[in-house]
DNA sequence: GTAATACCGTTGTTTTTACAACAGAAAGGC
DNA sequence: GCCTTTCTGTTGTAAAAACAACGGTATTAC
């Protein structure tokens, strides 16, 4: 497989990089890549990871899941973005969460101590590196934030419509498609599938929303 | 007010600087600090901010509160860290949550953007301060995702046992205190006092564990 | 085309929660 | 001291969620 230049200019870690200073990067972050199936699993929580991922292409899940088997999808992760970072800053904890392929998928694999520490001189790279680093994490905190404001709502209808318009603002239209199936969208927002299709149907019925498959519309 | 250096040292942010250093380079990130008194809000939700607060004595808390009052407390920020950050690296989006202040509190502000900047060569200390800023946030995201991993269970019984299993966990004991009175637990669990009570009490019936006030127990 | 599988909606039952209201204990002000 | 306010536990009721079970539909494999 090659390397699908592109993306990686395109992901928040590599912005403002070029094509040539990315070749020699990718080689001084130890870069390797390898494609995986769906539902095939890239973590295990509990592992001692030492290298960070970026979805090439495909995607992936960041997923807790307890004692009793329930899980929760932290977050869906798209081509160009990164999991696994948190690690790189602090080392040699277990990670708490599994990733999980939703598709067949390719993952692009970095040495996560070269990114934080200043190597040579000649690599002159890193404190832009860093400072895109900075700027994923703060994202991630974004990201995580909001997904707490629909799981903390008190009812299913509530996060839904939390989660819902939320998606409608983000694709700025009333009209959208979401990226999760029923059980993927239960999963994300902490509840039972079935409750939430009941609930949906309901909104439905009240003329709140309507959908098909996927493809949520949210009326006024 | 005088700046306690001590708590600075041992924050954090600025991790491995040394004193002298730090006094220069508060001047350079045009530190200011302000006293408030307990239940004094320090930000609104909805504010455009462009400085970062570092908890210099007392205590604040993050919080979210939806359109019907329901009030959520995603952090407890506790002397020598921070909040505010996120907006250093993601700028000009108005903060979607709040920052109450949980008893009378010192706070330290510094100008977010210098922190990000790469200032004159006279300061050689960004980097370091950089680095330990992605520190911090991975930090962050950690508590965010294990917070996270207490309000996705399920039930209350659940959420609590999560909570309290991993506070025991943390203090290395199976006797420790915790930093909430029963409203501010009940907040960050996202569950109703009363119920929350209830199950509090069934738990010591069962001899799950014994309370008395913010001092917990847990059982064999 | 057919079988097997995954996905989705629906329904009824049981369990759990939210809510409201209240009473006792603790803490703080004067 | 006493009064006021805050905090906590308790109870009963109504609402909501979890759970289990099932049937229909779409998708995939062969």
């Amino acid at each position: 497989m090659k390397i699908n230049y592109e993306i990686l200019k395109k992901s928040p870690l590599f912005n403002g990089i070029s094509t040539t200073e990315l070749q020699s990067m990718l080689a001084c972050l130890s870069a390797t890549h390898k494609s995986y199936k769906k539902d095939e699993f890239i973590f295990y929580s509990g592992d001692t990871i030492n290298q960070v991922g970026m979805v090439l292409s495909g995607g992936v899940h960041i997923l807790k899941e307890d004692f009793w088997g329930n899980r929760t999808i932290i977050a869906k992760i798209e081509p160009g973005d990164m999991f696994g970072e948190t690690y790189a800053c602090v080392k040699s904890i277990p990670i708490e969460v599994s990733v999980l392929c939703s598709e067949n998928t390719d993952i692009l694999f970095m040495d996560i101590n070269k990114i934080m520490e200043t190597c040579d001189s000649k690599c002159g790279f890193h404190y832009k590196l860093i400072q895109n680093l900075l700027f994923v994490f703060a994202q991630k905190n974004l990201m995580l934030t909001k997904k707490m404001s629909h799981t903390t709502q008190r009812s299913t209808r509530e996060k839904l419509l939390s989660y819902l318009s939320a998606e409608s603002i983000a694709h700025n239209s009333h009209s959208f498609k979401i990226p999760f199936n029923r059980q993927q969208l239960a999963d994300y927002l902490s509840v039972d599938r079935s409750a939430m299709s009941n609930e949906l149907s309901k909104l439905q019925k009240e003329g709140i929303l309507t959908y098909e498959k996927n493809h949520f519309t949210l009326i006024d």
